[in-house]
DNA sequence: TTGAAAGCGCTAACAG
DNA sequence: CTGTTAGCGCTTTCAA
């Protein structure tokens, strides 16, 4: 037997009118005009100190509740802002949205989530869908190109995480530093052979990637390949064999989703890691330290990213608009995370 | 040296005027009035196909987007619902909020995302900043008391993932079948006395699965004991040492994460794994199949779970509130995925 | 410092 | 079938 609709007619809960209370019900209790009300809330400075008290303490009491809608009309703004993901299911998203919501929240505004399952198309429909109702972008490795965000930008505030782009925020985890870390590390193990399995051909991290890869090897003095690309996910495992017919001794992955991938294809193969082949991904994501074996990864504050992507945002949205000021953009630093997934060099003989 | 920001006057980009089309423009530039253009979109069988077409294509020509936030203001809707969850970053929830955020888009709502941070108060903190912006919400692994859902949903459309409440559209996983199964493969492997590592006491999927679990083993004639609560993060490790100390064969984890931090810390203890002792979870979250041993766990649809809650409350939003309705209540399958962390009891003595 | 009044963009009666 | 007319709740001139 169903119970009567909590809010219905007739139930034990009294159905109280849905209606919300506004700036109106609370002026005429307070004995004011609405237009005061109004300023009280925003603009308390201008509005005797006596009476903003008074009136903010009959609003409390009545429970008002601005209405968001209400205010976007005459104002233009909308107090919320949009965070578009190629991969909600990504770990590697999860701390920067995390991030990016305490933010947000933090400073008052909504965050409405878009997954863009890594279409450029499906990012561009998003924007257009969600451009009416948030105040400005959050793009997170967004898979447009250059041209394309530029053009976002020019219709709509933008803040871009894993990305940068001549005048407009941006933040990213130094790549480059972190690149020529891995570098560094595997040559100090001896290889001079590695293979790049690239990610998504839009993934401008990825280019990255691989140029400090390639530049980092060239100094030091080491053979560097890019193979792929491949779809950056624990699916990816035929990178795996690409790796082992290129005959690398370390196989660098565009992210710990694929290298993870790597890893199991290995494993079936019979293949020993690090003993036979080294593996290192990118981003240490939620798994790499439990995956076996623990993977050797590049790490950066993705968190702080998501923090930091917002800034740009709430930066760019309260500029005065006339006066110049230099872009927002920022470079986080990263760190390597070496676990278990790479070692020494295989000796080509046995043992002496 | 920086390139002048685009969008600005003097830029290279020539500064078009922010402010958007509106159905005024479309209706000056159609030749009628600002309502009929109003109703061709939103009341399409209403005006004759042959304006309708017209002015359709203006809109389209001229780059017409409504407003949500104007057309909330007479209407009452938002097409926005928030989704709630206590925890961001657990990856249980990716999928969920996935499937989540594709039934809303599909749906053509937006949705905005909270996190809860695993306690009430915001979570309640969350609904009233957020209640004048959405028109309704889904609470996923609600930590609010029966009271306070109720409360809320007496107050606001709500849709229940992880909890079932009388009178409120819900989808769970279906625990009970779940937990019988993992004490009857338990069982099959020769174990008699299992120990359940609870989650945060507020749980409600805890409750359950420690009640399925106790209800079983008493009918299969095994003893069930249950400890903690436990942190149901992967530093809940603690947990192994209250199960390792009560003697049971085999540890049942509150959720696969705290299951995976069981692993870690029975592994540092030299304590193997399922030769010692075996582990299931709950969840089969990514990482899962991957951890050493890989985990044996309870799989539910999460992504079908996401949509399901979402059909829940757009169904509750549109249902013509004088018929009275059965509730939308769903209880989706669940199947246990056998890996290696669960095996045969320990002999007591040595082989014979 | 405060009030009156005019919208913001859209919907929804109500006439015609 | 379509146009006119009020608002929705709030902000923001403009006067007082």
């Amino acid at each position: 037997m169903t119970q009567p609709e909590p809010g219905r007619s007739g139930g034990a809960v009294p159905a109280r009118p849905p209606r919300a209370v506004t700036i109106h019900d609370v002026a005429r209790e307070a004995g004011v005009a609405a237009s005061t009300v109004s300023r009280a809330f925003t603009n308390p400075q201008r509005v005797n100190t006596r009476t903003r008290e008074y009136v903010l303490g009959v609003a409390e009491r009545l429970g008002y509740r601005p209405n968001p809608h209400a205010r976007a009309l005459p104002t233009g703004r909308t107090r919320t802002i949009a965070l578009l993901v190629p991969d909600i299911t990504n770990p590697h998203f999860f701390n920067l949205i995390r991030g990016a919501e305490r933010q947000a929240s933090t400073a008052g505004y909504t965050l409405v989530l878009g997954d863009t399952e890594e279409s450029p198309e499906r990012e561009l429909r998003h924007i257009e869908r969600l451009a009416p109702a948030v105040d400005g972008f959050l793009l997170a490795s967004s898979r447009l190109s250059d041209e394309q965000i530029r053009e976002v930008s020019g219709r709509h505030p933008v803040s871009l995480a894993n990305r940068e782009l001549e005048g407009i925020p941006s933040v990213v985890a130094n790549q480059y530093d972190g690149s020529r870390q891995i570098i560094e590390h595997l040559a100090s193990l001896g290889h001079r052979s590695v293979a790049y399995l690239s990610g998504p051909r839009h993934s401008w991290m990825g280019q990255w990637r691989w140029r400090a890869l390639a530049d980092a090897a060239r100094q030091i003095g080491l053979t560097a390949a890019r193979l792929g690309p491949f779809p950056p996910y624990v699916t990816g495992g035929a990178a795996a064999d690409a790796g082992l017919g290129h005959g690398a001794t370390a196989l660098i992955a565009h992210n710990d989703l694929l290298a993870i991938g790597v890893l199991r294809r290995l494993a079936e193969r019979g293949v020993a890691v690090p003993d036979d082949i080294s593996v290192v991904g990118y981003d240490d994501i939620f798994g790499a330290d439990f995956c076996s074996p623990p993977l050797t990864t590049l790490a950066g504050p993705l968190e702080n990213a998501g923090r930091t992507v917002v800034d740009g945002l709430l930066e760019k949205l309260d500029r005065v608009p006339s006066r110049d000021h230099p872009p927002y953009r920022v470079r986080l630093p990263t760190h390597l995370v070496i676990r278990g997934s790479s070692g020494p060099t295989p000796r080509a003989g046995g043992p002496p």
